[in-house]
DNA sequence: CCCGTATACCTTGATGCTCTAGGTATTGGA
DNA sequence: TCCAATACCTAGAGCATCAAGGTATACGGG
């Protein structure tokens, strides 16, 4: 499969973490669930890429732990934006904005619009 | 500075690379510059992840060296993709088409179009 | 009542890319 | 003569992702 979304998911996946979240808190599993079903399992977050990201945000102070309890009532962990997160998002994704904008310029193509 | 387009250029370089030999063979500098150039300085490539990508890629088949003289007359390592660097330009490309576009719906925003 | 599946969390080690910061050599202009 | 730009190269560190393992609970079907 060579070099599939997965090397490209690299320094975006905090980008999706935060912006999955600036919806209101969700749950480590939720967030994994919710960003596969959005893009119609294009993009797959695996846990082990999934939970050391939150703790990296979390110590960056870029989101806040809660335990609470999930829809199917299991406890679970809420993740909820502060923000010094909110502020990284806007910062974030601006950045990614003008570094994709420059890619297609190269590339000469448009990302798929499905 | 946060976190620039650095993070954002993983496993987007070789793919950079790709397109840029797709119009004719070029020398090592003669790529970054084009790129940086091309981008109006949106995209640096350092020399420590150029030279590196571009054994990895010699490596793997998808582009050949051959020593020459550049346009100012100095001796310079020109590379040109093989047959089977361009198929790899053509499926790489349709990944990351198709990881942006998702990418895009999550975020809610379009590249900016500088 | 048991068992499988889905939910929900977590960790370790390996891999692999990019950057920092160094280095060499040549050319041309101030 | 000296500096800037051209053109190449490398070692080491940092860091993100992945693969592959693990725990525990709820629920439904058999």
């Amino acid at each position: 499969m060579a070099q599939a979304p997965t090397d490209l998911l690299q320094g975006t996946l905090d980008l999706l973490i935060l912006r999955t979240l600036s919806w209101g808190p969700r749950h480590g599993y939720g967030i994994a669930k919710w960003l596969e079903e959005t893009t119609a399992e294009t993009l797959v977050i695996e846990e082990g890429s999934l939970y050391p990201a939150l703790y990296r945000m979390e110590r960056k102070g870029w989101i806040e732990a809660e335990w609470g309890m999930s829809e199917l009532g299991r406890k679970a962990k809420f993740y909820g934006l502060t923000p010094a997160g909110r502020r990284r998002f806007r910062e974030h994704l601006a950045a990614w904005q003008q570094f994709t904008g420059a890619v297609i310029k190269v590339l000469g193509v448009e990302p798929s619009r499905a």
